[in-house]
DNA sequence: TGTACATCAGTGAACGCGCGTTCACTGATGTAC
DNA sequence: TGTACATCAGTGAACGCGCGTTCACTGATGTAC
């Protein structure tokens, strides 16, 4: 929000934000640009000075999420720092703490039906976010080249899933079903788990 | 469908059966009542004698599906036979192929937004679907007592996660996001890490 | 077997609503000279 | 510094549309006697 009068200052912004809201609010499926220039105190039609259409206000909070995402990943993982081990844990922590921290990005990106192509933008932004978790799994089993160890796109592939089913079930998803544990709990028991049948823990714990 | 002319003889299931086709081309937001009369051939009122909403059309989709899925988990899993374990794998191939074959019901469960609480019904048949998973993941580590195996409940949550997470991202979601792999791939060896490292199969493969 | 009647499962017209989008327009801003 | 003017970012009225839902109604069905 910036200077109001007729010209708002910063619309483009203001309407990516107030879809994220809306978003979180009552579904990917019900935010509508009516209500949100309404919200805004601007006539309907202004959003199309700078959005052609409703999708492309979607488009644009998943890749203001992509990249968010991206960033959080890339700090977390600390380019292997302090260990390979405790960078990867970290970056499995990142997805669900990116998860309950921008829900309205996270919907945009995941469960809003666009697509990741839609744009150049958004689809350079979702591949920098996955090579990101693809380059920790790398890190992680350089040291180990044991001949049943996937390969670490694989594995980069196997975490972001686990990640993302705990969230989608146990974090987000239909209630009724939610788990007895924590998601927190639940993504380190699993990770443990999955790291100790990789091999780059050893079966005792830590 | 069944008899034809002022009784359609068939509405109830004819409805459900046209929400879950629609779900699948268009998106669960997308689905009406009055596109779904019309495609009916019936008027846009007949269908409050059977629903008394759209929501209620999308529960009972739903329900139909965790229904479906409980049973295929169970015909999947088969009490544990031949062995636990490839009972077990069993069950986590039958969520994949569920997801492939009922994609309808899959979203109607999943990503429809709907309460698994809506109805005591949905409530009855979401548990039974995952009281499946947990039995399979029980009858599984029930001959391996080693202290750091997670207990039996929370393996379920992690296999279920692992391959919702699987389906959402690779088999279904964002398309410019997908693996080099496929669903199928990623599914078995990441089960295969998973049990390598709960310990009930070698290190060495099998 | 025939008939009266209750019940069930449809009709079709109508409602108000919010939606996305368009249009010709105008006020505000910033820049060249 | 002042002014003319191009460009930008809004307005507000209007459009047609499909939506969910309601209503009084009626045709079809099945059952009691």
């Amino acid at each position: 929000m910036a200077k109001r009068g007729y010209h708002h200052g910063n619309l483009k912004q203001a309407l990516v934000d107030v879809a994220l809201e809306m978003i979180v609010e009552k579904g990917p499926g019900s935010f509508s640009i009516t209500e949100a220039a309404k919200h805004l105190g601007v006539s309907s039609a202004a959003p199309y000075r700078h959005f052609s259409s409703k999708e492309e206000i979607v488009e644009e909070a998943a890749r203001q999420g992509y990249e968010i995402f991206a960033d959080l990943l890339e700090f977390a993982a600390d380019g292997g720092k302090p260990s390979p081990l405790s960078s990867f844990e970290a970056a499995c922590k990142a997805y669900l703490a990116f998860a309950t921290r921008n829900p309205g990005h996270y919907i945009a990106m995941f469960e809003s039906g666009i697509s990741v192509n839609a744009s150049p933008a958004l689809a350079h932004a979702a591949r920098r976010a996955k090579s990101v978790v693809e380059q920790a799994a790398r890190t992680l089993v350089a040291g180990h080249e044991v001949a049943h160890i996937p390969p670490p796109a694989m594995i980069g592939d196997h975490i972001w899933a686990i990640s993302h089913g705990i969230v989608e079930l146990y974090a987000r998803g239909p209630e009724g079903l939610r788990s007895q544990f924590s998601a927190e709990e639940l993504l380190e028991t699993g990770i443990g788990v999955y790291l100790r049948g990789l091999g780059v823990v050893q079966p005792d714990g830590q």
